[in-house]
DNA sequence: TGGCAAATATTGCAATTGCGATGATTGCAA
DNA sequence: TTGCAATCATCGCAATTGCAATATTTGCCA
């Protein structure tokens, strides 16, 4: 028997600090921009359209609303990313993705990508990795329904 | 059969942002003190003297040092915390904790120990767990060893 | 021994974040 | 229709972070 009480929590915020950290320094040392944007660039080539309203875009990368139009600010500035306001809801704004932005992403990917496969998924087998994503999905899942 | 390619990797991710998220709300609304700072009692509590150098701290943590040492400033100027200059080695210092640190740190387990359990351990069977531990500490090592 | 590189903790500064307003617009309901 | 609550994006401000110095002390080795 031993120890029936071993929850992964400790192991999983270390294990993302670490990652995070080092995936972040190879993306900066190669001179490209943050993971976050990243994610924006990601989401909005994911969008049928290319574009996703702001608050679209804040649900779908898990970043807040205010700092969703900061980090636009920023990727507009840098040419990634236009804000287009012509739009039903004229509250709203959305955010559409440049050619120069796809051709970041993909950049960013070619670095990215390579250190997720070296530093995560290489430490677990295909089986592993199936069992981790569906445990994580739970968790995700659970976590959204509990608001 | 299927896709061969899933990795858990965004999963990871969002589990990682929805989780720690609600955990640090329930900190709030319990008015407790952030994530952070129960990583340094821990840390300190583990430790035979109760106390440890700051580069020691950091490490434990995985936070870096200059934000320790702001870090530690806060905590000193809560109560839960003392520096301690008196030292063989005198470029360091040591953050022993108080007797009100020790206090906080049960409180704040009381809330994040509940918290891990709802969100994130709730979710695992047993066998589960332990395997998502053993995984993440594999990543852990690999990204230690490569630093 | 003397000098020099490495380590320790801290600081300054700019950038980012979190949280709570704010202004504008929409949808609903009386 | 009119009023009112909710939604959208943004902004202000304080707090936190990241990164590159800095000052001090130590250990090494020539």
């Amino acid at each position: 028997m031993g120890k029936a009480e071993a929850s992964a929590w400790p192991a999983f915020l270390t294990a993302h600090t670490l990652v995070v950290e080092a995936i972040e320094a190879r993306l900066a040392e190669a001179g490209l921009p943050e993971l976050a944007w990243y994610d924006v660039l990601w989401a909005l080539e994911r969008a049928p359209s290319g574009r996703l309203r702001m608050h679209e875009l804040a649900a779908a990368t898990v970043i807040s609303r205010s700092n969703m139009t900061r980090l636009i600010d920023r990727l507009e500035a840098a040419g990634l990313v236009t804000r287009v306001r012509e739009c039903d809801d004229r509250r709203g704004a959305y955010a559409a993705l440049t050619p120069a932005g796809r051709v970041m992403r993909r950049k960013m990917w070619q670095v990215y990508g390579r250190a997720i496969e070296e530093m995560f998924d290489r430490h677990l087998t295909r089986e592993e990795s199936t069992a981790m994503r569906a445990m994580l999905l739970r968790i995700v899942d659970g976590a959204r329904a509990s608001n």
